[in-house]
DNA sequence: GCACCGGTCACCTGTTTGCGGTATGCCCAC
DNA sequence: GTGGGCATACCGCAAACAGGTGACCGGTGC
């Protein structure tokens, strides 16, 4: 018996979902809300096995609440169900920590298939949204434009030590130089990179992995 | 007709791979080669539509291949074949850029449909292999720590400017306040996070996304 | 040989920061 | 209605930093 809460705004569609779960003996349906705004409290009351959560909903929408189940550490299977299959939408709710991704047009065919799959450890998930997530993983994996400063080696080094918080004279230390020539690194790289203070150099270089 | 190239190192494999390609009348083996290093030559003599592509290989390895591809900005479909099925293998190559994933030992079975579902524009990819991707994003969107230092609200923002490389000045007629103010704010930010200049404190915000 | 570049070091000047105090007004909770 | 947290503001001093200039040396390339 699988125990389950269903988070979904629309009245019909979430009556809709109940009397589908119904249909399965192994299924039951511990409660139904239409926002997710005490999805902790109930989930500490019900403790239910899966939550099927809507993504648009008033309140706590239900990346928000997936997010918030996973802070607090329950193991409990989420699956999305939503009209959104454009990228960003799925990334999210993945990265947020949903186990699974069912678009609403494929509910009736595939839902009681999906919860016992999650059950069991296989995300449920369409070939098509598999493809999304990869995609998804590639285009964040390389960036937008690695931008080349052409820094020296000795520079990067100093701009790598830099963006770890040490101060020049740290450094100086730390390479057995003169703080004069770390300061005269720190100038040139400075003049590279278009900048005029330490922060501003740590910043671009983090944010533009140059480090 | 599909044009193939295909690299790995060990010479009986690479001999049954070849044997297998010729069973399927749609598949052209282009070119078989024990090592990645001059790929991106071989890809401007022979234009392949598919590489398979090895990770274990002396000299340049599969990832780096990949990588080294795509950095060439080519839309060629690759498909790593490979005995690893660990994690951290899947998402690496993933990440560098391949289209899809084969374990050598389903080889046989699923190498001629895996190389037509990668030209449909379908990764080919068992369930487990599928698995592995979302958990390992997952991992990766989940932070180690996410240390609460208990910042107020405009300290946050202080710090926020601060990470964009702001100096204090322009930080104070950007919010309309003193310039000893925000240096009082940046004691203050100091003091919560435990460091003591502004680098440090970037540092800390990018680096555990307080900002 | 000579020019050029990267790494090293030095000095000087003026500005910015880090740090210690101190203080006021506001709002909220007890 | 008092205490605490927060944002605001100021002062003063020592340290750190930015910008500029000049110089030496070792290697690379012509």
């Amino acid at each position: 018996m699988i125990g389950i809460l269903v988070y979904e705004d629309n009245d019909s569609l979430r009556e809709s979902l109940a009397n589908l779960l119904m249909l399965s003996k192994d299924l039951l349906l511990l409660g139904s809300f239409p926002r997710a705004d005490d999805i902790s409290a109930h989930i500490a009351r019900y403790n239910p096995e899966v939550i099927l959560m809507d993504i648009e909903m008033p309140g706590l929408n239900g990346i928000e609440a997936v997010r918030q189940v996973r802070t607090l550490d329950k193991k409990v299977n989420i699956i999305i169900l939503t009209v959104f299959d454009d990228n960003k939408h799925v990334l999210d709710a993945i990265c947020a920590g949903a186990s699974g991704y069912l678009l609403k047009k494929h509910l009736s065919d595939h839902l009681p298939e999906a919860i016992r799959q999650v059950m069991d450890g296989e995300p449920p998930m369409s070939r098509g949204i598999a493809r999304m997530i990869i995609a998804g993983m590639q285009q964040t994996a390389t960036g937008p434009t690695p931008n080349d400063y052409k820094l020296s080696a000795r520079e990067k080094e100093i701009l790598s030590h830099l963006s770890k918080g040490e101060g020049l004279k740290a450094m100086a230390s730390e390479l057995n130089i003169s703080l004069d020539t770390v300061r005269t690194h720190i100038k040139n790289i400075y003049e590279k990179l278009q900048v005029h203070t330490q922060t501003e150099a740590v910043s671009k270089a983090i944010n533009e992995k140059l480090v």
